[in-house]
DNA sequence: GAAATCTTTATTTTT
DNA sequence: TAAAGATTTC
């Protein structure tokens, strides 16, 4: 956001209120950076015994701790920036993990297991960390079960008086093992934290050397991250807590929005400030957005003001005919945005499932529109995947012309016979790290070959891969080659495309003009002149969820009771969308499918905004030309009698059964299929059978008993 | 035509 | 694990 001269006096009050605890509850586009960038300044300037060391500065990832340290520097000046290094700026767990090191013996020189790693790690010794006595049946190898149990345990531990003993147990042997090997996971960095506050007086020496802590995004604080911000504030450590309740979209991790709403009981003497003016959105998405989240029950009342007055912004949504037919709509949009002036960069699509993200991205390859995305799918789909793969393999099963036929356009003939020779003397001995063999091998056929016309993917590939070995050679690097490529192998068949998929092997560049797209989640705190928001259908967003077995499955008791606490709800999937409408600054245009399921719920609360302007009806189809796919899901529409079914109580089987094949109807094929239903109700015809007729049979048939 | 049974398929992600 | 679609059985 670019920097205002002029502030409200809200933002005023704020940065002046240095004296006591201080809530802010800030709006989307509220310029709720720049009040904590210049309230720190302002402690500076003002207290001449604070030094930067006694600030402390939380933030929910590290893009944010960077940019808010560039902000603060900037709002400081040279000369009372000098020692900015002694501010912490940065996330919870880095701050934990500091802590640890500094101040205990038996973590000083731990590892931190990541995701990717802590997988391998279980997957390796599934014994010893505790996995085989939990029942996980019939997933008794899903590594992801095991470890969502771990760490719900470890956000629990203060209840473990009511787990079982076997509970106990289990996470004991986890952590011990762990610990065994030197390792920590992201949990137990905090956890650990907190325990050290409560008992080790050296750590509580250096946090009552902090004065002062401001805590970024609040909302999304889990109860383990609470516990030790009052920790800090036992030591009479001025807190300034930032965020928005209604922007509270991790949930499913743990956070938890009644941080937010009682913080001013719980904190003494807090001064709360509202800003709820957005200086992003133009008033139409405000209007939106506010006609969409007002359907939530909020328990801090509020109301956000657009205070852009240059336009209205253009607010569409616009019905497609299929999931496909609304990604070329958007290319084609796209296209006429840049044309009249927008940069792509300024272009976002957000998504609520990243499984989208792939086939959009092919969608915009074919229309030749730059994009970016850091959905790793697209890496394990890609250009060298493949051969990577199969380089790795040469290794137990020395096939020198199926190496070639997969690296021959890009090496010249006698580099790749070096290449081929030294793979053959990897195969043969010594335990090179497998990074290294590839990386030594395309150095040897010159992959990196500075005149390739790719060669920024081509390095972004082979860092990519690079990474995954290093990450499986870290929990397996002691074995065998021939055991240890096998490993991999498997690895990358499999369980690597889950275990990387959010993960961003490729950095941004901010210089370039490409359209971006990602999931929603990522897109918090983030603006762009225009978003794109697709798939809005129900049951896509709002997404069905909590299917599969889960945490409170296997652990039951305590863990099935409370099981809400990380289950996300309607309300929840409302803020979601509340934050994707709230990114656009100027254009908002949203999509749904016919050939689906249901229009969103969203979508219809939006309609209450005079700004939206839905487009239903330039609809032309031939239906000779257009293929439904009838076997999808129909949405709305289920077997009253079914045992599962989920249907409304209280109507007769016949009430109900039109009731739904009319709504399935208007929701699908308006004009024909509305005259199915007819049919249906008439005939009593079985609706699956009308969903197999085109709709020339269904027109032909209803005419026959003039019901047109 | 209804009921029972079988089959398929299941979010979001930071550190 | 459980929802919902598909298929079979009665």
């Amino acid at each position: 956001m670019e920097k205002k001269i002029n502030l409200t006096s809200k933002q005023q009050e704020a940065i002046s209120e240095i004296d006591h605890n201080l809530q802010i509850i800030a709006c989307a586009g509220s310029g709720k950076t720049e009040v904590i960038t210049r309230r720190i300044a302002n402690i500076l300037h003002s207290k001449q015994d604070i030094k930067p060391e006694n600030i402390v500065a939380f933030t929910f990832t590290n893009k944010a701790a960077e940019s808010l340290e560039n902000r603060i520097v900037r709002a400081l000046g040279s000369e009372l920036s000098a020692n900015i290094k002694t501010m912490y700026i940065g996330t919870i767990h880095s701050f934990c993990y500091n802590l640890l090191t500094k101040y205990t013996k038996q973590f000083d020189n731990f590892k931190i297991l990541d995701s990717v790693k802590s997988h391998l790690f279980v997957k390796r010794n599934f014994k010893e960390c505790g996995m085989s006595d939990l029942n996980l049946e019939p997933y008794s190898f899903n590594i992801n079960l095991f470890l969502q149990c771990i760490e719900k345990m470890i956000d629990d531990y203060e209840n473990s008086d009511n787990w079982s003993q076997e509970q106990r147990d289990v996470l004991n042997k986890y952590t011990n093992f762990l610990y065994s090997n030197n390792y920590i996971d992201f949990s137990l960095i905090i956890f650990e934290t907190v325990k050290q506050i409560e008992s080790n007086p050296e750590v509580g020496k250096y946090l009552s050397t902090l004065k002062y802590l401001v805590v970024d995004e609040y909302q999304d604080v889990n109860d383990l991250q609470e516990k030790l911000i009052s920790h800090i504030a036992n030591y009479g450590t001025n807190i300034c807590v930032v965020g928005d309740d209604d922007q509270t979209i991790y949930q499913f991790r743990g956070s938890n929005a009644n941080n937010m709403i009682s913080f001013s009981e719980r904190y003494a003497d807090v001064h709360q400030v509202h800003l709820d003016k957005n200086f992003r959105c133009a008033k139409g998405i405000v209007d939106v957005a506010n006609n969409v989240i007002k359907n939530n029950k909020r328990l801090i009342s509020k109301k956000m003001i657009s205070t852009v007055n240059e336009s209205n912004g253009n607010i569409k949504a616009e019905r497609c005919f299929d999931e496909i037919d609304e990604f070329n709509r958007i290319a084609k949009k796209i296209i006429k945005l840049h044309n009249s002036g927008i940069h792509y960069k300024e272009i976002a699509i957000l998504v609520r499932k990243g499984k989208f993200i792939n086939s959009i991205a092919n969608i915009l390859d074919d229309a030749n529109i730059p994009y970016e995305t850091d959905s790793t799918e697209h890496f394990f789909s890609g250009n060298y995947f493949n051969r990577f793969v199969i380089t790795l393999q040469i290794l137990t099963d020395i096939d020198k012309a199926k190496l070639y036929e997969c690296w021959k356009d890009v090496a010249e003939r006698t580099n790749f016979n070096i290449g081929f020779k030294f793979l053959r003397s990897c195969a043969r001995g010594g335990n090179l790290p497998l990074s290294k063999i590839i990386r030594d091998f395309c150095d040897k056929i010159a992959f990196l070959d500075e005149t390739a016309n790719d060669i920024e993917t081509r390095h972004i590939d082979l860092d990519g891969i690079s990474k995954i070995l290093d990450d499986y050679d870290e929990i397996y690097g002691d074995g065998q080659l021939s055991a240890r490529i096998n490993g991999v192998l498997k690895f990358l068949g499999t369980d690597a495309i889950n275990e990387y998929k959010y993960y961003n092997f490729k950095p941004k560049d901010p210089n370039a003009d490409n359209v971006q797209i990602m999931t929603i989640h990522k897109a918090k705190g983030l603006e762009f002149n225009t978003v794109f928001i697709p798939r809005l259908n129900e049951r896509e967003f709002p997404t069905l969820g909590f299917l599969g077995k889960r945490y409170y499955h296997v652990l039951g008791g305590v863990f099935k009771k409370n099981k809400t606490k990380y289950q996300s709800s309607l309300e929840d999937e409302r803020k979601l969308f509340y934050v994707a409408v709230t990114r656009a600054k100027q254009n908002l245009y949203m999509t749904y499918s016919l050939a689906s399921k249901a229009i969103s719920y969203f979508l219809d609360e939006a309609s209450s905004s005079a700004y939206l302007d839905i487009n239903n009806n330039d609809l032309t189809y031939n239906p000779k030309d257009v293929k439904y796919d009838f076997t999808k899901s129909d949405g709305v529409c289920c077997k009253p009698n079914s045992k599962n079914s989920n249907l409304e109580q209280g109507l007769d089987k016949e009430q109900l059964e039109y009731k739904e094949v009319v709504k399935y109807a208007q929701n699908q094929l308006i004009d024909y299929y509305n005259t199915g239903a007819q049919f249906y109700h008439t005939t009593h015809t079985m609706l699956s059978d009308i969903r197999e007729w085109s709709p020339e049979k269904i027109m032909n048939e209803a005419s026959n008993l003039e019901l047109i």
